[in-house]
DNA sequence: TGTATAATATATCAGTCTGATATATTATAC
DNA sequence: GTATAATATATCAGACTGATATATTATACA
């Protein structure tokens, strides 16, 4: 009971929405999701399989697009399944930074490879923080239009705050590697 | 060459400073690298069997305790393969928050619930915090007794600056939900 | 009009890693 | 004396990634 599978309980998040594809789903992931949570065509494809073979999704056959489309809607039982996960506690939140570990180790090949990797950090946060601030806009602007703009925005302003510090800390790291005090 | 196993690399970069037992690894996972790296007893024991039988690190059996103890040491070899790993760019740094994921899909149970699960967010990062103030005392203290000391140093305040930033996106997500906006 | 390239779309698989479990010994608390 | 915690190694089913295969349709541009 206390273990569903992650990428279901993703999946259904995202056809509580609306009603997607497994390619559809998988650039959900890689846009709007990808600042918390990711997901392989790997994992996408044979839980598309198995929901709908559990009935808390259903499949049907695009017939009027002239490309062959699978699009996957949720079903009621998909929908309590799913408000059951959401009422449970998280099991887990987890951090994964390979620049952290190469910088903790980072006494072993010395201060410019550590630079270099809080510069390439630095450089990416850089890149990912306008996108977030346009959708804090956009959200903003559209947060009475759907109740669901509220928690998107939850989540959005999560990124801003994050990604800010994150920038903060590089100037930081630098300054302490670099022997400025 | 640029897939280097990420376990093979944690374990070789806390070989490249200590001798550790498998059992010793895992809690260095469990207490100082847990704030942005994690590994299982599952892939911790495979590891160190593979990176004996490659000769990147050795392994010899401990005489002197009475317990039963598998010491391993990192190998010349091996520390080669540390440098060339850490001279690498970075593959990937991930952010998995099951915390954002039930909130961005919040509506579906709505504001109550959410509350919930920023409160438990918040909670765990009041819980952490203190650990990682103490550290960065101690580390602050001894900064010039091992050269290691100061790239430690750059991971705790990554964690301190995070988990501050954490506290206050609670504060502000809190009055979003509750309106006061 | 042809054609190269990008985007859409589904599917599979080897290999990595987790979470759980099993087993056994030694140290500590009461 | 004995229950419990800590030390220590090991294995495995199942989850998930990253890569790859395959095919169709849309777009760019010459």
């Amino acid at each position: 009971m206390a273990n569903e599978k992650k990428i279901d309980c993703v999946i259904l998040g995202l056809l509580s929405h609306e009603e997607l594809t497994g390619y559809e789903i998988k650039k959900r992931m890689d846009t709007t999701l990808k600042y918390f949570w990711s997901a392989s065509y790997g994992s996408i494809y044979p839980a598309l399989n198995d929901l709908v073979h559990r009935g808390l999704a259903a499949k049907r056959e695009d017939t009027n697009s002239k490309r062959k489309k699978l699009i996957y809607t949720i079903t009621e039982p998909g929908r309590d399944y799913l408000k059951k996960w959401l009422s449970l506690p998280v099991e887990k939140d987890e951090l994964r930074y390979e620049t952290l570990l190469k910088l903790f180790f980072g006494s072993e090949k010395g201060e410019e490879q550590a630079l270099n990797h809080i510069e390439a950090f630095k450089k990416k946060a850089e890149k990912e923080l306008p996108y977030l601030l346009h959708a804090e806009t956009i959200l903003k602007e559209s947060l009475h239009d759907d109740i669901a703009h509220k928690y998107y925005l939850l989540t959005v302003e999560f990124g801003i705050k994050t990604y800010q510090t994150y920038l903060e800390w590089c100037k930081e790291a630098k300054k302490l590697l670099t022997g400025g005090q």
